[in-house]
DNA sequence: TGTACATCAGTGAACGCGCGTTCACTGATGTAC
DNA sequence: TGTACATCAGTGAACGCGCGTTCACTGATGTAC
């Protein structure tokens, strides 16, 4: 199978253009794009790039997804060895997601985190790759929320997420740390054990 | 006082270019930030600008304090009508914040909602202009709170507030509303009237 | 009060650089006979 | 099995455009006498 070969070389090397951009953008922003650093990263010339994507804008909308599934692997895994410790799902996700290695990574983040605003603005195409990220980070709470939770609470502990890793990349170390201390125990005390037995 | 007059009429130039400047970035994001732009939206051909500023770079971090500044005169007001209609200061905050209104106008928000991720990244001081947007964020909110707060409460409902604009800005109309719904509620059932009494 | 000069704020043409995009070409991989 | 040809993936020079920055100049405002 010669034909497998031949895609296989050219996948490949879609595959690290689409690897190298999703670090790329978590790291520098939509705007810090560059079709030649990414070609560069992905140990290819600028020239080829348009074997590849029809554009700039269509990579940068792939490269979102990409992100997207990239780090929902890593998270998996991690929330693995947490759950293994004998954290509850819940405990496990914010502990992650809060982690000042997180916080210190955007480049191997979660894309929500990593361009925010960005998403927001931008063409149409950018906004629903943006939006089906959001989905996606919400069902991730939605699963790590104990049964019984209430409705609203899975976009709530997502937007206290997202918003307090972009904070805590503005601050300085000290500002950081108790941050993120104080949202986790936040977020913990509020919807593990006794997510509805209030008000 | 003829010297009054002159500094008077270059420091006019100076604010309606920082006021263009903190629109169109909270508008398009740092990256989106043209110095012919801000100079045409100001009535000015770009030619005069390093009369005002030594380069785009000092004025980004100017116009991020600038945007904050003006958000901050604009939110009091609008803080003021609803606490005069009846609402207690953290409710008039979380639905100011969270109102659509809000998400729907980037360019006459809050920056750190608007900018995020893009204040993390860049050099020094822009993240320094960031993190003391942050820190007032966090100020007006602890400000709201009800007396008697959990100490880390305000950084926890400043990110959510953050996050939660954020995320909106991506969705569509329908999951936009829901989304801003839930963390209204959510907040304000958790932080207004019985904010310690649980656990 | 009026005229000549100095200063100040802004104008707009021009420069240089980076970057997205194109394209003719090369080397390697695979196919035909 | 070996040789000639076709296709595929990538190269690197070149183009065009936008944008930050500079600079010689203009018009208006203010000052001196």
């Amino acid at each position: 199978m010669p034909d497998d070969r031949k895609q296989t070389r050219h996948q490949q090397s879609h595959e690290r253009i689409l690897d190298a951009a999703a670090r790329a953008i978590c790291r520098d922003g939509c705007a810090g794009l560059g079709v030649a650093n990414v070609m560069k990263e992905a140990g290819l010339t600028h020239g080829g790039f348009y074997a590849h994507f029809t554009s700039r804008d269509a990579l940068l909308a792939e490269a979102v997804e990409h992100a997207g599934a990239r780090n929902t692997e890593r998270l998996h895994e991690r929330l693995q060895t947490r759950s293994d410790a004998g954290a509850s799902p819940l405990r496990a996700l914010v502990e992650q997601y809060l982690s000042e290695q997180h916080v210190d990574a955007p480049a191997d983040g979660c894309p929500v985190a990593a361009l925010g605003a960005d998403l927001g603005r931008g063409d149409a195409v950018l906004r629903q790759a943006g939006a089906r990220r959001v989905q996606h980070l919400v069902k991730l709470v939605e699963g790590a929320l104990p049964a019984g939770s209430a409705a609203g609470s899975a976009v709530v502990v997502a937007s206290t997420l997202v918003g307090t890793v972009q904070m805590a990349r503005m601050l300085d170390a000290g500002e950081r740390t108790a941050l993120l201390a104080a949202s986790r125990e936040a977020l913990i005390a509020q919807y593990d054990r006794s997510a509805q037995g209030k008000s």
